[in-house]
DNA sequence: CGTATCATTGAGCTTAGTCAAAAAGTGTGG
DNA sequence: CCACACTTTTTGACTAAGCTCAATGATACG
């Protein structure tokens, strides 16, 4: 394992944990910085969490694999993401690298809860990283909630394009292949892929590269194409009975 | 609007609150207790966000509207869950009570941070609260990214008699209707309800009730019965490709 | 005891999954 | 720099599953 970390290289990748602002920057002293090859575990299941990570550079999957052998990637963590949160002490799913040269910051859970202990403001922050993380994971259940393939892979770009830049720049390099959008679109790679050609087809979208998308029309990605022909809730079932289940 | 809480209401309802152990405790005192009607608005999205809350008995839904009209319920809660965590400072979705006779507690948030700000106990209960609800959002993405319906609606009952029971109890009373359980699991209300003949069918479940299931062979829910065909990721490509992505 | 709402079932159609194969990248060693 | 092996991506044909529309039972509630 090259899970070791050679020192010339920690003292690269510390240069750019110190000069790279971030809500946690009280911590960087305890950080560990950890350089990760694609397809690197991070954290495995079952292991005993000892850590919160922040993403530097790169991305991660945080994932499990199915009794029937599928993969589902359950949250995607992209620069400034912080992840391995959980409710026991062993962790419950597995986060590997999915780019090459991603970076890791580890920090030490029973340290910074001690720390947070008697620094209330860290203690706020710590909230309100968790509380991203939440909202996180609510965007990704709106979109595995999509109907059809191509919504989710619109509204799959769209979230990529705003999480790796704060500004909606209108071109977006993804991170993974088309197998790690599947998995975590929970679809197959065939569709995945004829979504994408339909969704170029359409001109929603211009393919630069095969993994570097230009966003054309923003409005064709945030929703089907199909024009509504049946509203499930339309406004007199909403007026007439308020307080009834639909 | 009923939301206003009567003297004689909140007397009979904070003794439950009093009576019941739960991690908040220290809060009591704070809490104003609030009895719903079904389909009643607890928090509706775009409202500031000034309570966190906590389920007491009942259940309820936090959701979204689509633009095509559609519902997609993004958090169940349920007895001892507690919600209204946000990164912002407004809501981002509308929570509504789904069962007749739901009791919720309110917490005011500025105040709860405060008292958090000296005393470091209830801020690691706030934590782990916070990180109690990842795990419910991580669970409803595995469920949401199942395969075929049944699995959908199997995992689901599973989820909810684990949920409602701390022990595995092999009778649950689905707190919601079959709509409900529709826009939880994005799937159609027909679907629902052919997937559940389908199990009983199987022999999986036995309704008692058109909301009460006995859950017979627990095995036959959590997995799907076909037979996996094909393995995406077996043992061999496992360890060829190591650090592939595949 | 009507009257909504909720739940189930059926028929036809659309969409995505599956299996298969070709095309386009990627990287490595000679 | 090219050839070769390997991975990633795309496309096609077929099949299976779920959605939509529609109609009929079942329940709950006033």
């Amino acid at each position: 394992m090259t899970t070791a970390i050679s020192s010339n290289g920690t003292n690269q990748y510390r240069r750019l944990l110190t000069h790279q602002p971030h809500p946690l920057k009280s911590l960087d002293q305890l950080a560990v910085v950890r350089p990760c090859r694609r397809g690197q575990e991070i954290c495995s299941e079952g292991k005993p969490a000892e850590y919160w990570y922040r993403v530097m550079t790169g991305a991660a999957r945080s994932s499990v694999i199915r009794a029937d052998g599928r993969r589902q990637i359950v949250d995607l963590l992209l620069p400034g993401d912080v992840f391995g949160f959980t409710s026991g002490d062993e962790w419950d799913y597995t986060v590997e690298a999915i780019a090459e040269g991603t970076v890791v910051a580890a920090y030490p859970r029973k340290r910074v809860e001690m720390l947070a202990d008697s620094d209330p403001q860290l203690a706020r922050e710590i909230r309100q990283i968790a509380f991203h993380a939440l909202a996180r994971l609510q965007m990704q259940l709106l979109i595995l909630g999509r109907t059809t393939a191509s919504e989710k892979v619109g509204s799959f770009i769209l979230e990529i394009a705003t999480r790796l830049s704060a500004e909606s720049a209108n071109s977006v390099a993804l991170p993974m292949s088309r197998y790690d959008i599947a998995d975590y679109l929970a679809i197959s790679v065939e569709t995945v892929s004829r979504a994408l050609t339909k969704l170029r087809h359409r001109g929603a979208i211009k393919l630069l590269g095969t993994r570097i998308v230009r966003i054309v029309h923003r409005d064709a990605l945030e929703e089907a194409v199909e024009a509504p022909t049946r509203h499930r809730i339309d406004e007199q079932t909403t007026i007439t009975n308020y307080n009834s289940q639909r």
